[in-house]
DNA sequence: TTACTATTTGATAATGGTTATTAATGAATC
DNA sequence: GATTCATTAATAACCATTATCAAATAGTAA
């Protein structure tokens, strides 16, 4: 979703446009590594320095109720925001923590099989594979 | 997990058998719905009025670190534990967020064909579907 | 452009779950 | 029973998130 899209979106949900709004739902919805509401503030704090923690959590509370992004809650409380709403694997590496999404064709295949053995219509999932990354592996080995 | 061996697998670990820790980990060893730290708390208050919260946090902790049970962390930041460590689908009511851990040779065998699809040696994973559960459904039609 | 209104923002305080601290307690060993 | 050291309970500290509210601002219409 491009900027211009955005400005859209929120206009006929009938919201303000604010620089600052634009400027997080531009951040988070091209984003793939699921960050924080802090991590947001932080990158977003050059550009604009007066920019609250509260209006990061009011936006990323606005885009979840809108379906435009879902929130993901970790083990050790933290909560990141993810803007892919499509099925697909959040790959974690078990050592570093970052997360990359992994979305084939052939895991849905397999994914609808799962849910048809469970016997439930489902309205959402979420999918979590832990897993040592490329990154950790060459630290480890040297 | 009785009362017996969990006796013998701390002494094994070198800890100290108190009447608390053995309290905490029969009721979470036991419990198939994932409670909170706070809802331990609660039930176990009765039996044990002088019980602390702190003590509840450090046992489970503790069964974390010796792979007995694992931390799932939800949306709303709240923390629930888990003592089913095989592979499992987590099935979460979306209305009034009850727990039941889904478990089949043939879901294993779906998981185990998406992981090799994956290409990566998983250290562990997470499962869950949303859904309505009955008696959520069955207030809605009433 | 200006004025008006309702929404949004930023600063701050409040909240609530988890962790840290520490003196007192109690399990394990001899 | 005495000793030792891990564990507990109570309390305070911590920190991410939420609530509050006056000031700022987008959108709209004059």
């Amino acid at each position: 979703m491009n900027t211009h899209n955005i400005i859209n979106f929120l206009r006929e949900k009938g919201l303000k446009v604010t620089s600052q709004r634009l400027a997080i739902c531009s951040f988070i919805l091209s984003r793939k590594d699921h960050p924080t509401a802090e991590q947001i503030f932080q990158e977003l704090r050059d550009e604009y320095p007066t920019i609250s923690l509260g209006t990061i959590y009011k936006t990323l509370h606005l885009l979840k109720d809108l379906r435009l992004i879902q929130e993901l809650g970790f083990n050790n409380g933290s909560i990141r925001y993810d803007p892919d709403m499509e099925l697909h694997v959040n790959m974690i590496c078990s050592k570093c923590g970052k997360i990359y999404d992994y979305k084939t064709k052939n895991v849905k295949n397999l994914w609808d099989a799962i849910l048809s053995e469970l016997n439930v219509k489902p309205v959402g999932q979420r999918i979590d594979v832990y897993y040592e990354c490329d990154d950790c592996k060459n630290i480890n080995s040297t």
